[in-house]
DNA sequence: TTAGTAACTAACATTTATGTAAGTATGCCA
DNA sequence: TGGCATACTTACATAAATGTTAGTTACTAA
């Protein structure tokens, strides 16, 4: 396999590297969410099942820092943020969908109804 | 989030459920290497840095068992063992083609060299 | 009988990802 | 002053993925 680095963590193939930035279990569904509208640390935590605060905000975090979404401070009372894609983060929604439809083409060849 | 079940597990999305399948460090770069020929387990060895014997049987049996790969036994001396795509593997390359790009677009943006 | 090769397999250790519970900052309102 | 709300943050614990080392089987050739 070929190799190269980025910040001092090598990769070995491209799509390691995709996963590092948009891999894990909640990263691509806050992708998902916040492609067509803003939303609020709130919803998404409500929307979300399962995730935690510590998961939620550490990759809405990642995921502002790689410059995939932007966050947005609204100083009302109580303060209200929101989340918004960049133009890198609606550059992951066609990949997001051609998985997504992959996933719902592999349960129904393993008959599973969604 | 929707929710299934699948042999007691619980997935919330369908792309969580494609990585159970063929997610992993070495799944994908397995599928890649078997997509156009044969390959003996020793070469796969060979061909993906610093895979372990532990993780590389380990994921050719899953991935034989949930029908991406599969397996010839050749009884010659000492014993060759050949992996090939099925069509259910077939169907994954454009989805790992996908990511593949992607990944070189990301690091293209982040100004990797590969 | 010993050694060598291919393809595993098992036991144990470490690393990475995720979960849980509690605490913090800001500001308002009663 | 106390309590409530949003959006976190920190410390600690557990679970899941991967790594390391050694061993196994089956057969042949020296």
């Amino acid at each position: 396999m070929p190799q190269f680095l980025s910040n001092n963590k090598k990769y070995y193939t491209p799509v390691e590297y995709v996963f590092s930035k948009i891999g894990g279990t909640y990263k691509m569904p806050i992708l998902w969410r916040v492609k067509d509208r803003a939303w609020r640390y709130s919803e998404l935590k409500k929307s979300i099942s399962n995730v935690s605060d510590r998961m939620l905000s550490k990759n809405l975090k990642e995921l502002c820092d790689d410059g995939f979404i932007s966050k947005t401070i609204i100083p009302e009372v109580p303060v209200k943020v929101e989340y918004t894609m960049t133009e890198r983060g609606q550059e992951a929604i066609p990949i997001i969908s051609v998985l997504r439809d992959y996933g719902f083409s592999l349960m129904k060849q393993d008959g599973i109804k969604d």
